[in-house]
DNA sequence: TAAAAAAGTTGCGCTAAAGCAAGGTTTTGC
DNA sequence: GCAAAACCTTGCTTTAGCGCAACTTTTTTA
């Protein structure tokens, strides 16, 4: 198994070694470049995915064409249209790599399988779904309560590494503003 | 135990009837009077609340003064702080009743203890973690999307009761929007 | 490594929604 | 059951942020 995800495993749960080593087979490496799609939308989506290097995000499109970014899965995270992934209804997002990325896929299946029948693999679910509420609802009190300049802030703080990272124009998608506005308060900040 | 608690098992899982039973002592009925609050920011949220009738609402105060309204559990749905019962760190939002209520009240110890050893729980908080991933996704794409009318238009759809059962000041700040614009638009809309 | 494409910046006008004020209406609590 | 408080509505003014346009800078790719 990838030390990463070894390591993943061994800060939430309790597995050992051995068990660990039987669930690797259904993690599947893949390497993909910068900016490929692992899912459009209208699609099922068939697999989580862990992020071993590089990064995805996911994101939809609204009427007008807008792009709308809900979340990015940098390395060592998980990352997949768990709505699509649970409901296995045609996803009103899509998947894709910021970064040329390395990935491991573990079909939906399998994920669910485990889920059942591997306690590990449980509590990990558990906790993916912890943490994405606990992110989302923060975010959703941020969307809703703040100005963009605050909403920036709140990125600078919460997370400061992603302002060099990525593109200002994923960014403005990310904080629910114009990449004019974005580029404005880029100016208005320094 | 309460029949609409005992229906919401026996949808979601294969749980005997002597096994709710056994569950039952764990959930403490309560009466609350409308405007009630059951936590305050600041405060750790001690217990997870399952709604056998009236309404609860989940809404945070920004530095304006704002309220902003993130979830609203009906009769027959679990609602609580899940951010100050899984982190014990104190709670950024408030729960207040909307209604005059009858709750079913479950300690965070008892909760999370039979999360890890009653099956049957453990598959109930993984479909209430689910559906409010899936809730909270869809909320944020139509927090970030939409203008004014789409979204009061999206809450139609979706939750037509509300309008009528809700205060539109309580429906406005859960739309993110004034209430000035909620009232223009109810003229605008019919 | 050079041309093309994409991304970022900034001035300017425009618009959706906020906020104030003053009115009417409903709800609450004694 | 009535006064007080809270809530809702609507005209008017203000404002944050959008989007175009024109330009510069960075990135991509052949």
């Amino acid at each position: 198994m990838h030390p990463l995800l070894k390591k993943y495993f061994k800060e939430r749960t309790q597995i050992t070694d051995e068990r660990l080593e039987e669930l690797a087979p259904y993690f599947i490496e893949k390497k993909i470049r910068k900016n490929e799609f692992l899912l459009r939308e209208g699609e099922v989506c068939k697999f989580n995915y862990f992020v071993v290097s590089g990064c995805l995000r996911l994101f939809s499109v609204n009427a007008e064409g807008i792009e709308n970014t809900r979340y990015f899965a940098f390395e060592g995270k998980f990352g997949t249209s768990f709505m699509s992934l649970i409901t296995k209804e045609p996803s009103i997002e899509y998947i894709q790599s910021l970064e040329k990325s390395t990935i491991l896929c573990i079909h939906h299946e399998d994920f669910f399988h485990l889920v059942e029948h591997e306690p590990a693999v449980n509590k990990i679910y558990r906790n993916i779904l912890e943490s994405a509420y606990i992110t989302t609802q923060k975010r959703i009190y941020n969307l809703q309560g703040s100005d963009s300049l605050e909403r920036l802030n709140w990125l600078l703080e919460q997370q400061p590494k992603i302002l060099n990272r990525l593109s200002s124009k994923v960014i403005a998608s990310y904080l629910g503003i114009s990449p004019y506005t974005l580029s404005r308060l880029k100016a208005k900040i320094q």
